[in-house]
DNA sequence: TTCATTTCTTAACTTAAGTGAATAAGTCGT
DNA sequence: ACGACTTATTCACTTAAGTTAAGAAATGAA
């Protein structure tokens, strides 16, 4: 299992014996169980989350309707906003499966950072590489339609769309349940034609 | 001018005067007017951009139409994904108003890092930031409708509204023109009651 | 100032998403 | 296997965005 988390890493930096044991010795594995809720709206907290396997969703209460909007799957990082700036959580971070995934801090860092500082560097890459990506999804869904979306995610992640819920997919892609539904049955009636 | 720069990095750490000179000494400000392109679709650059004063856009051509995605002004960074992902431009960088801004590269940020180490700290965090940053404005814009955005912006960031053409405006709130300029009256309507 | 070009608005029409409500299908625990 | 609850589909209707096209307003250069 912890396989997992050096192949991640050596894809930045590469880690001998002894820095595979000092990540070991403060990092935190965790399984959490389906519907397991790790972060709550308003809640603060200095964690971030390494998924080895999976998939967590973070969500958002708008007038009492659940809004997802992102999943993380395995080999997947997600450093919630509010760790940054010191706030209260605007959204929640909870299970969509059996996962296993590692919760770090700040602090876990620093311990490691004492002991070989290219665990720095590979996360500053780490983070350039996300916001790089990041920007890229953002531009994707500005410039297509709610249906382009769907054959663009059915495209490149086709897992989501067996293991997620309906209703959690449709806010992910910015639109209601219901038109999500509609939408999928217009796409099988076209390839029927 | 060079305040602006130094006053941005002081958020993040604090320099002396040789910093300053490090800095000063390696980093290359520009003055471009508008109209220009910094970065065209196709091209391989390694450039990293910092506005002091001005505006510039980033926007693709699909379908022989423009989509702005992203407008940066004063103390706002880019950093193109293909600067990451060492690939080719996916999209263009140009200027909407005579701008002044730093172009920067890895190679420029190594030979100050050479210099003080607490720099790579400071564009860890920045990066940290941004990704943080940019998280809640693409959960804000899955989350709402184009005429929410829009009053969204026209809070957040009213200067955008004065100093971009509207048909800029229009795709970075993830419609057409002709749709930004119906909403906008629906909205004066409203007003008027 | 004048002309050309760019940007913005308006209108009629088409298409798709939002809404509300009812029903169907699927899932889970006992 | 049963009932309770969650999730997905369908339908009729409303609202708003996309499309096409024409014309008005603003901008810029000669």
């Amino acid at each position: 299992m912890h396989d997992v988390l050096f192949d991640f890493i050596s894809k930045y930096i590469s880690l001998t014996e002894d820095e595979k044991n000092a990540i070991l010795s403060v990092d935190i594995f965790r399984t959490v169980k389906k519907g397991t809720i790790l972060l709550k709206e308003g809640q603060y907290t200095k964690d971030s989350y390494f998924v080895l396997k999976g998939c967590i969703r973070t969500y958002y209460v708008l007038d009492n309707e659940e809004k997802t909007t992102a999943f993380y799957t395995e080999m997947e990082a997600l450093t919630p906003p509010c760790v940054i700036s010191k706030t209260p959580s605007e959204f929640y971070v909870s299970c969509i499966e059996e996962t296993i995934l590692t919760v770090s801090n700040a602090d876990m860092e620093a311990e490691i950072n004492a002991q070989f500082p290219k665990f720095e560097t590979m996360c500053k890459m780490l983070s350039e590489e996300l916001l790089a990506k990041q920007r890229i999804d953002f531009d994707e869904f500005k410039t297509s339609s709610p249906e382009q979306r769907y054959l663009n995610l059915l495209d490149k992640r086709p897992d989501l769309i067996q293991r997620v819920p309906q209703y959690q997919l449709a806010s992910y892609l910015g639109i209601k349940p219901e038109s999500l539904s509609r939408l999928r049955g217009r796409i099988t009636e076209k390839n029927r034609g």
